[in-house]
DNA sequence: TGCATGACCAGAC
DNA sequence: CGTCTGGCCATGC
């Protein structure tokens, strides 16, 4: 069962582009509904599994944060960098530089 | 219907 | 600067 919620974060982490990340906060800042628990918990049950590049969102402390899929926050570190994001003992590194801001785009993807 | 919890976040101490 | 606390809202039991 996929809830309208569920979709709106699916929408929102499938925008973002390559090599870049983004927070939960920021996904719920974009749907505007729901705080960042709420984002967090849908993307936990990984409804989308591999479909969604998940793995690309962040805490806003630039930490990788946490990854249900398979391998874990492992695996999610291996994946951010091999989409060129550098990461260091769990931290993002040039956070600041590749994070994906959902008011600075052209919203093309909507 | 109500309580507890979670891939979080920000303020207080 | 590390740790704790409260709050956010959707979900599950």
């Amino acid at each position: 069962m996929i809830t309208e919620f569920q979709e709106k974060v699916y929408r929102a982490i499938s925008m973002i582009p390559e090599g870049r990340v983004t927070t939960y906060g920021a996904i719920a800042s974009y749907i505007g509904t729901g705080g960042v628990r709420a984002v967090g918990r849908a993307v936990g049950k990984n409804p989308y599994a591999p479909e969604v590049p998940c793995h690309r969102v962040v805490y806003s402390d630039a930490r990788v944060g946490n990854y249900s899929a398979q391998g874990g926050v492992r695996e999610k570190i291996r994946l951010l960098e091999s989409e060129k994001v550098k990461i260091e003992d769990g931290v993002v590194l040039d956070f600041e530089k590749i994070f994906f801001d959902y008011g600075s785009t052209d919203m093309v993807a909507e």
